[in-house]
Order: C-alpha cells, then sequence, then structure tokens
DNA sequence: CAATTTTTGATGTACGTACCTCATTAAGGT
DNA sequence: ACCTTAATGAGGTACGTACATCAAAAATTG
C-alpha cells in the first residue's frame, strides 16, 4: 500500500518548509512568486493530491443547503422532499446538511424577500426551485454576491448559465414524448391533446416546443391541439377535457407536460368511451407508476428525484469547495418509463 | 451553525469516559452489557454521527479496488475503462484509488487464479465482471472469506444476491426492448431477427426471455426467430444475417442482445434491400449514439457505465465501512435511449 | 553597509477519531 | 474480607491539514 504524499512529503520535494507549503496551499500573501513556482511544480512532480477530509476537519467545515421549494403538494414535490431527507441522511457523515424551505411559488416577491434575508454566516448554499421570475432572477444574482452559492433546481430561472441549472433539458424532454407518441400512433392518423396545469411556465412551453417540433417533422398525420390549461382544478379539468374529446372524436393520443397527471388522467379517463387513448405523462409518480402498471398509461417521461437532489447536493459542495463539479456526473437524464423498465 | 455533538459530547452524555465510548463504537471487548446500551441510547438522543472522514484520518484508512474486465476490445468496454480513470480522479481526495485489470474473460481458470492471488493487505475490494463459471464464483467467496469485499460487475455470477451485484436486470432490460418492439411495430405482422454475440452469457439469455416474455404476450403478431450467433466474427456474422434475411423476407425488425452492435448492424444494413427493418441494441457507445442520430437505429436499451463504475465503487465503499449503501442511488436504471434524448 | 522590509522557517495548537498504556474502581468468587 | 478478574477512566500520541506566532534569513532600500 503506497501512502498519499502529505504536506511533508511536498514540502521536502519542493525544498521548503511545510509552513511555505501552506502559504502556497492556501493562497497566503508573501511569498515569492519563484517559490510558488517551486511547491507548484513539486506537487505536479510527486502527485499530491490534498486530503480534503482532513483540510475540512482541521478548518471545521461543514456544507449547509438549503433547498427551496414551492408549497404545492404534488406528488413529485413529496417524492423530492423525501429525498432530501435521505440524502441529508446519507451524506451526513460528509458533514453535510441540507434543510428544506417551502414558500408559494406564485409569490416572487415573497422568494426575493426570503433569500434576501438569508445569512451568508449560516448557509453555504442554497438549491431554488421556482417559477422564472425577474425578481427571483436579481435575488438569486445577490445572494450569490453575498458569498451564497445558487442553483436553480429543476425548473431554471433563464439566466442559469451550464453549471448552475440542475434539471432536464424540457425542450428535450417534450421532443423524447413526442417522438414516443409519434412512434406508438403508427400509420394512424388522428389528433393529439396536451394538458398542462399552466403554460405560464417555462418547462411547459419548452417542453410543447419540442413535442411539436418533433410531431412536425417526422409525424404530420398527426394533428396537436392547442394545450389545455388545468390550472390545477379538477372540475375545470373534467370539464375541458370532455369538451374536447367530444368536438375531437378522433384524439388518438394525450400529452400531459405537467407533473401533476393524476387530475388529467383521470378526467380524460370519464370522457373516453372506446378505445384509449396513447398516454404519456410527466414524472414517476405513485400514480404515474400505477398506471404504468395496469397499462393506462403508456410511457413515462421522468427525472429521477435522487439524482436531482443528491446533484445539486455536489454541485453546492463543489462550488464551496472551489471545484469544479463531474459534468458527466451532473448531467440528469431524461429518463422514458415503461411498464417493464420501472 | 450547530456544531455536530463529538466522542466527547458523546461521553458526557452517555456518562462514561472517552475510552468506553470508543470501545463502544470500536466494538472492542471488555464493556458491559449495560453500559453498551447506555452509549447506544446517548448517540440516539443526541443523534451522534460519527465522523468518518476523522476517522478514515486516525485510521489512515484508504480504499484500494479493482476492477477486474475482461479483455475484448469492444467500445462499451472501452468507455468503462475511461469512466474508470474519471472517478478515479473523482474520488482521490476521498482516499479511495481504483484500478483496471483485464483478463481474457473466456478462462475462468486463469480469472480465478488471480484472484486467488489477490492480497487483502493490498486491496479492499474488487469489481468483477466476467462471465457466469462456477470457478469463478468460488474464487469470489474465498475472496470474501479472506477479507476483500466482491461486487460482481455487470454480468453476474448467479449467487449474487441483492447487495454484491452491481448492473441492470437484463430480464426486464429485454423485456423493454420487446416492448418498444412491439410498439414500434405497430399492427405490423412479421418477423423479428435477434442477434447475440454467443447465448453462452447469461446475460443475454436473460434479455431474450425477457423479450420473448413480452412478445408472446402482448405481440403474437410477431414472430421472434431463434437467436443468431455471431461468435464475433464479421465473415459469419454476415453470412447468417443475409441467409436469414433471405429466407425471410417480413423481418420487420432486429434486437441486437449484445453490447457490440457494430459489426451486426453493418451486416443487416448489407443484407437489407427494400424498408429498413427496426432496430434496437444495446449499450450506448459511439456507434450507437451515431446510429440514433442517423435513424439507422431505433432506440438503444443502455445502462450509464458513470453509474455504474461510481456504484460499484461506493457499494465496495461501504460494505469496507460496515455500512449498507443507499439502496435507491444504487440500482442501476435501465435507460432506453432515442434520437431525442441522447 | 546599515536599516528596513520581505520572505522563509520552526514550532505549537487544533480539528474528531483511533488506539495504546496504565491506573483505578467495581464485581465475583471463595 | 480477601483475592482475582472484569470493567472503566485518565491520559497520551497519531493521522493530515489549517492557522497563528515568532524568529531567522534573505532581499531590498537608501
Amino acid at each position: 500500500m503506497t501512502l498519499r504524499p502529505t504536506t511533508k512529503d511536498l514540502a521536502k520535494a519542493a525544498g521548503v518548509s511545510l509552513a511555505t507549503v501552506d502559504r502556497v496551499l492556501n493562497d497566503r500573501s508573501g511569498v515569492k512568486e519563484k517559490t510558488v513556482e517551486k511547491v507548484n511544480q513539486a506537487i505536479e512532480r510527486i502527485g499530491f493530491v490534498r486530503n480534503v477530509s482532513a483540510a475540512n476537519l482541521a478548518r471545521r467545515k461543514s456544507y449547509r443547503f438549503l433547498f427551496l421549494l414551492p408549497e404545492s403538494g404534488d406528488q413529485f414535490l413529496k417524492e423530492l422532499i423525501s429525498r432530501i431527507a435521505e440524502a441529508n441522511a446519507a451524506f451526513a457523515s460528509d458533514m453535510v446538511t441540507a434543510d428544506v424551505e417551502q414558500i408559494n411559488g406564485n409569490d416572487p416577491h415573497r422568494i426575493a424577500n426570503f433569500l434576501s434575508r438569508l445569512d451568508p454566516e449560516a448557509l453555504d448554499g442554497v438549491a431554488i426551485m421556482s417559477p422564472e421570475s425577474p425578481q427571483v432572477r436579481d435575488a438569486m444574482l445577490r445572494l450569490a454576491e453575498r458569498g451564497i452559492d445558487v442553483v436553480s433546481f429543476i425548473s431554471g430561472q433563464p439566466i442559469a448559465a451550464k453549471g448552475d441549472f440542475v434539471g432536464i433539458d424540457n425542450h428535450a424532454a417534450g421532443a423524447t414524448a413526442g417522438r414516443l407518441m409519434g412512434r406508438f400512433a403508427g400509420p394512424r392518423t388522428g389528433k393529439l391533446l396536451v394538458i398542462a396545469e399552466t403554460m405560464q411556465l417555462l418547462d411547459s412551453l419548452e417542453r410543447r416546443l419540442g413535442f411539436d417540433e418533433v410531431m412536425t417533422a417526422d409525424f404530420q398525420q398527426l394533428n396537436v391541439l392547442p394545450s389545455l390549461e388545468t390550472y390545477g382544478d379538477p372540475e375545470r379539468t373534467e370539464k375541458i377535457v370532455r369538451n374536447s374529446f367530444a368536438s375531437h372524436p378522433d384524439i388518438i393520443g394525450v400529452y400531459v407536460l405537467s407533473s401533476e397527471a393524476r387530475v388529467p388522467l383521470q378526467a380524460v379517463a370519464a370522457a373516453t368511451a372506446g378505445e384509449k387513448p396513447i398516454i404519456i405523462g410527466h414524472e414517476r409518480t405513485p400514480f404515474t407508476e400505477a398506471g404504468l402498471r395496469s397499462r393506462q398509461i403508456d410511457a413515462v417521461i421522468a427525472q429521477n428525484p435522487g439524482h436531482l437532489v443528491r446533484s445539486a447536493i455536489r454541485i453546492l459542495r463543489a462550488h464551496s469547495d472551489q471545484r469544479e463539479p463531474l459534468a458527466s456526473q451532473e448531467k440528469i437524464r431524461i429518463e422514458i418509463l415503461l411498464k417493464e423498465n420501472l
């Protein structure tokens, strides 16, 4: 068992004292440029890698993160929260704690206000799931300036550059749904119903865009109807869905854009008499899972909530350590779930 | 920032000395059962979590793992190896090193022999990817007895209980392929060609079984032909594929069981004149990826090589720490790749 | 070249835990 | 109550790194 070189070995290899090694490693001032070079070369030469655990121990460093989520009680959100709790336990021995705060997502002002009150002394990073809005966007920027790392979680603020968004590419997700819908429909012609909670959300818009693109390009025998918006209201949903099926008896497929598929799909079930349309939804929840098993649902486009949570934590931690996260690990996959690969 | 309780706090809370806390935490002898209880209750009460980093530091513990892989040079294997290198870098600061050893997979005796020579003093765990065989199976059991943790990697030895297998459920993977094939075929009738490198491998058998099950249950208009075996020989492959298409002009789909899809698919391309059959393969490689993009391939069933590698490492590490790995994180998903969700 | 400033070295303490030794106390057996 | 053994406590050192202090050496200035 070959031991890894320590700071002592590094000092010897660089021909300097431990104190100087420490100064170089931690960017302290008062070291000649030439000496810094010497040490850096020695680092390369002997393959020194700082023992982060020991460093964090000495620094008494811990990572305190916060997930800021909307209030709505849908199943996907519940799943996320329980994954955060799970991650909390799993990362406990790495000195990571992740709390959850829920704020009404429709009130950007409250969110911005909440963010502005966060104390950099008490918190290292926040993962924010919130509808895009200028207020929140600005609050996030200011938060970063005050020294609290920020990532957009699942539904991104449009600023979100490559590094600070955790979630799937919703355009691609919609396209994936479109491809499946087209392939499952086969040679048939007919109409497709698209149902969303609201089309105000960027996520929904992007999914719809991706969906339409594929349909236009490759499945012109299928006619995609304008999106229905449920506003989360079961009665309204049932009514508009019933109307749609009444006026379009040739609907052969339904795509539910939003993560809460239950209400729309119950309305669809109630409105259809004869052959069941092809149904594609989003997110794995007890409801969609049961739907897949019972063949009520044909496919589900999903993002893994556990991965989402852990990825957000790993990214925040990497930021906090001034490291780059491992990109290939942090790309969240667009999963396709069938009955067979649950 | 509330500090986590330390062993000192635990000692105080339990009303015992640090030495006794240490004895309990590390399972040393010479502690009355009653005292052990007292300490354990205090652990619960104050929520003590051992700081693994500090413990590993004190123990000077590092994790040395080995991936034992077959020699064959297919693209999936190359991908795995590069993911191992990547993980090696990413886990370096956690005192984890992962080496790779490649041994001809067709020689169980050599593998068993190699395993028997591994030194528990120099190695903490091995992830083994090898065709199932009694020799390897026994060597793995003996390895575990000698104190080196073992997991089956991707292709499992049949012993593999829940905890010590890293990879997908191949039966379910085959079923998933079957479902997609059936749905993509739509109302058409015709024959399906199944191509494997060899049906000697349990993986291939299981995939075929899962595939057949779905076809029998739900797609009886499709007739699955007996599996073709390529034995990795391009000429042979071309010949048998050509023959198949000649004697069955109504082949409408091809399922390539093995991870090396290139040779079979080139043979298929050469053998088909008119309409391209539906093609489903396994594993994401530069070849399958290009095939999806160009529409040569309709779908790919994949397991994420990065996840596989990291999962194996995490599981071995958990074993080494006498912890249970986080089950929900370690389940390897059966991914479905389309052009849209690459 | 002396005075000053910059750079470097030496040394100590701390982090939370493991592991060791020795002394002390409690429990059991007669 | 004595002796033996088991159980516990007290204290130290170590792991690899961070951080602080002070002294010594080297470089720079006038």
